[in-house]
RNA sequence: GCCGAAGUGGCGGAAUUGGCAGACGCAGUGGACUCAAAAUCCACCGCUGGCGACAGCGUGCCGGUUCAAGUCCGGCCUUCGGCACCA
């Protein structure tokens, strides 16, 4: 017998299974489809161990699938456009796209390496001209469904990528990519509107049983509605009417000043003619330079100016001096905001400071508030109102409700829903990403680049230095056109866009990855999409599923697909860490995925890596663990071919019926593994559960040598066991497959093993006695042992006799093939 | 502050519906094979006491429900993650 040598094994079936295009799908309306999807990478050059996990997991769950008599569809792709290449190209000169292209190169023969299932025919990469054409078309469709604006607003930037952020990647006020600070710049820039459907994002989180909960949690937190009203104050000394958005209506009557936003519109008449115009300007300019994580933290000190001039609440007619502070946000709500110290925890420490006065509007039930008593706000939404006219005494949820009613009445004000959500900010300053297809006519103004001459392609002819603003505004070549409608001299868009819109429809590309017509066909995107398990890290709990998740509704609405979610299930997989941290070169605690192939295999690596932790958990990368997973498919080996010529002898069928008790004992495990395996593949998602129910498989076997054992059992025995262990190993699996049953195809298209029920039947059970809850003995009995049949014979026992002596036997509970508790007292 | 997840041997983890806590693997200990080692195969392996049979304790902490709680309920603690001046 030769030894397990996973490098000849696995590059002989690598090959094999390029060679017979053995992964190839087709759609077919006649058969059930399964999309397994893995989220695709960005080209960095080389897998991390992240990465390992990630299309470990998707192939289990392919094969499986497959296996199941599934038409299964698993393809993978590349996020090739990116800020990475072109700081490439600005340190070293290379073309961004030729460091994108070799990184791609060496990424996809390491993704070969570890002998995934992917249709390579459906590959898609976003800088190839031939997906980002697509792109451009659908931004085009965005703006033509209204869904793309261009306006000047106060956005994120980050100097060190020299370029604009959208919110979602801005965190705790740093750049998501390279985690430098990010300031606030005012310029003009391009919108998704993804607002116009935050409603439906917020609403379908529903209509998504098969995502994490903590997911959805995000996706709700980051929308952020909620419900107020938005109602106008008067402002008699300017004639303007200025609104106020609020979610606390029934606190309306303890209103004593109105705080503005350092950005707020009505600044400018303010100013005019006022004799703190000096003060109030100073103020707004020494805010506006704050950064943004000091200007949106919540424990910085509230501060503000008094303007003089006054506003009468439309509820009571008492008047309510503007402030302009440092702690309304310009872009929530309407930018200004009703002050009532006494229920707000902000305007609370505002009034203190400034000598504002504070009404009391809403009184507790279980003690009475008394101004001078008062360290804080009272911001409990509980009580009775007072201090406010008519609405005394109302209860506060039933008063909230009165008062937005008698806003709406009498017409100053009306029900209003918010949502924390913006706008996504999708213009780029940089070079390597999809050109947005407008061009600027000093005629006709924007002008989008007809679908004919789709793609803009990127010119090649640019130069990247250090520092240098968006390499496009500069190549000349590139900026000037004539405008498609009027034939005047036009310039370009130089922007790109954000890579999240790429990486938002590519699962749908994949669907029909060749079509030079359109995005994708409506029969093969209808057939196959949506993903039916979608499998990435939980870092794009926002970011990436959110878009994409927008782009899904907009493209609903446009006719091009039937649903309205793209992913099904999502399955959010943990962190591979070393050491208890992060694998990162700074720590020095990087595994490298080539390294630990070319060592053990990749069946091994794949084997260990969804043994070692459930999938969604983080995972501590353990060399020696490794060793185990090794070991163990070494055992495998050892065995099956142990009984290579008993297995080929054997007949494919046998009589069940005559084997010993101890073969049955032996097959009613292997049912039991096949039962347990496909449930936890199926059902659970517990990978490492189903590998360790195989090795107890494993286990049963070799304590079965030796023994006497009928080869048609043996037989069906290495086919299960090969069979289940298949989608984890895929290659040894293939290598022994073809040497114990040759001419049979490949395990991997061979049908899943089933369960015989009538193997798990048992003729004896094990009874436990419990004396008070404790467990004291065990016996065996018929299974057929029934409840009176069971105490007498756990009665007998001589422990049972032991402990009752001397007691009083209080009752006797008997759980049917379990257990009998005996309680005495 | 709000929301979410988790806490079980030396370690990773299992226990799916309230019914034998610690499956499986790693590490460790002992043995077989070997001139020897590696590899392999077998056995033991929560803590305390006892030569032992055995007894007691044990799933973050405190309390409760129950014949029976890792699992259910109430109250905490710790860790991790998300959101956070959103009116």
């Amino acid at each position: 017998m030769d030894r397990y040598e996973p490098q000849e094994i696995e590059k002989k079936w690598q090959k094999a299974w390029e060679e017979a295009e053995a992964y190839r799908t087709e759609a077919d309306p006649s058969r059930p489809k399964f999309y397994a999807l893995e989220m695709f990478p960005y080209p960095s050059g080389n897998l991390h161990m992240g990465h390992v996990r990630n299309y470990s997991i998707g192939d289990v769950l392919a094969r499986y699938k497959t296996m199941e008599g599934f038409n299964v569809m698993h393809p993978m792709g590349f996020d090739s456009f990116g800020m990475p290449a072109e700081n490439a190209a600005i340190q070293h000169g290379v073309r961004p796209g030729d460091w994108t292209y070799s990184n791609i190169e060496n990424m996809e023969r390491q993704q070969k390496s570890m002998g995934l299932s992917y249709d390579w025919e459906r590959e898609v990469k976003t800088c190839d001209p031939s997906y980002y054409k697509w792109t451009q078309w659908l931004f085009e469709l965005f703006y033509k469904r209204g869904l793309a604006y261009k306006k000047k607003a106060s956005v994120n930037w980050c100097d060190t990528c020299g370029t604009v952020l959208a919110n979602e990647q801005v965190i705790d006020g740093k750049c998501w990519r390279c985690d430098h600070e990010v300031h606030k710049k005012d310029l003009s820039q391009w919108f998704f509107k993804i607002t116009d459907y935050a409603d439906r994002l917020l609403k379908d989180l529903e209509k998504l049983p098969g995502w994490p909960e903590r997911v959805k949690t995000m996706q709700e937190n980051w929308i952020g509605r909620s419900e107020g009203l938005e109602f106008s104050f008067d402002i008699p000394e300017l004639g303007e009417k200025l609104p106020v958005y609020t979610t606390r209506a029934d606190t309306a009557f303890g209103v004593t000043f109105i705080a503005l936003a350092a950005e707020h519109p009505l600044l400018e008449k303010i100013l005019k003619d006022n004799p703190k115009a000096a003060e109030i300007e100073a103020f707004c300019k020494k805010v506006r330079n704050q950064s943004e994580i000091e200007r949106t933290s919540s424990e910085s000190e509230k501060e503000g100016v008094a303007t003089g001039i006054y506003a009468v609440n439309p509820f009571n007619g008492k008047k309510a001096e503007l402030w302009v502070t440092n702690y309304v946000l310009a872009e929530y709500g309407t930018g200004a905001v009703m002050g009532v110290p006494s229920e707000d925890s902000r305007d609370w420490m505002f009034a203190k400071k400034y000598d504002i006065p504070i009404i009391i509007t809403l009184a507790p039930k279980d003690r009475e508030l008394k101004l001078e008593e008062m360290t804080e706000a009272y911001t409990d939404k509980d009580g009775v109102l007072v201090n406010s006219g008519k609405f005394d005494g109302m209860e506060m949820h039933e008063a909230l409700a009165a008062i937005m009613d008698e806003a709406e009445e009498k017409g100053f004000g009306k029900r209003r829903v918010n949502y924390r959500l913006r706008d996504w900010l999708i213009s780029r300053q940089r070079y390597w990403g999809a050109p947005i297809p407008v061009i600027n006519c000093p005629h006709c103004g924007e002008v989008l680049v007809p679908e004919e001459d789709l793609p803009v392609r990127l010119p090649e002819n640019v130069s990247f230095e250090q520092g240098a603003v968006s390499p496009l505004a500069q190549c000349e070549d590139f900026v000037h056109v004539k405008c498609p409608k009027c034939g005047a001299d036009a310039t370009r868009e130089t922007d790109t866009m954000d890579t999240f819109i790429c990486s938002s429809w590519y699962y749908l590309r994949y669907t029909d990855p060749k079509n030079d017509k359109e995005p994708f066909s409506k029969d093969k995107v209808n057939y196959w999409a949506p993903v039916d398990q979608y499998i990435g890290g939980i870092e794009h709990a926002i970011l990436h599923l959110l878009y994409s998740r927008f782009f899904t509704k907009v493209l609903h609405d446009e006719g091009m697909v039937d649903f309205e979610e793209p992913f099904t299930n999502l399955m959010t997989q943990g962190m591979v860490l070393k050491d208890g941290s992060k694998m990162s070169k700074s720590k020095g605690n990087v595994v490298s995925p080539e390294e630990i192939i070319g060592k053990y295999g990749a069946d091994t690596a794949r084997l260990f890596i969804l043994f070692a932790a459930p999938v969604d958990r983080d995972l501590d990368w353990s060399d020696q663990g490794v060793e185990g997973a090794y070991r163990f498919l070494g055992r495998v080996w050892r065995i099956l071919l142990r009984y290579e010529d008993a297995i080929k002898a054997a007949p494919a069928t046998y009589d069940v019926a005559s084997l010993s008790k101890e073969e049955k004992d032996f097959r009613r495990v292997l049912h039991q593994t096949i039962k347990k395996v496909t449930e936890d593949i199926r059902d659970r998602f517990m990978f490492n559960t189903a590998v360790s129910s195989i090795m107890e498989l494993v286990n049963a076997f070799y304590a079965m040598e030796g023994k006497d054992m009928a080869a048609g059992l043996v037989r069906e025995t290495a086919e299960a066991l090969v069979k289940l262990l298949a989608p984890f190993a895929p290659h040894i699996t293939e290598e022994l497959w073809h040497r114990l049953f040759a001419g049979t195809g490949s395990v991997h298209q061979a049908k899943w093993p089933q369960v015989d029920e009538s193997a798990l039947e048992v003729d004896t059970i094990e009874v436990v006695l419990q004396i008070n809850g404790k467990v004291r003995d065990r016996v065996t009995l018929p299974a057929n042992a029934d409840r009176k049949a069971m105490e007498e014979a756990v009665m007998a026992l001589p422990k049972a006799k032991q402990h009752i002596e001397g007691k009083e036997v209080v009752k006797v509970i008997c759980v049917p093939k379990k257990l009998v508790n005996i309680v005495v007292k």
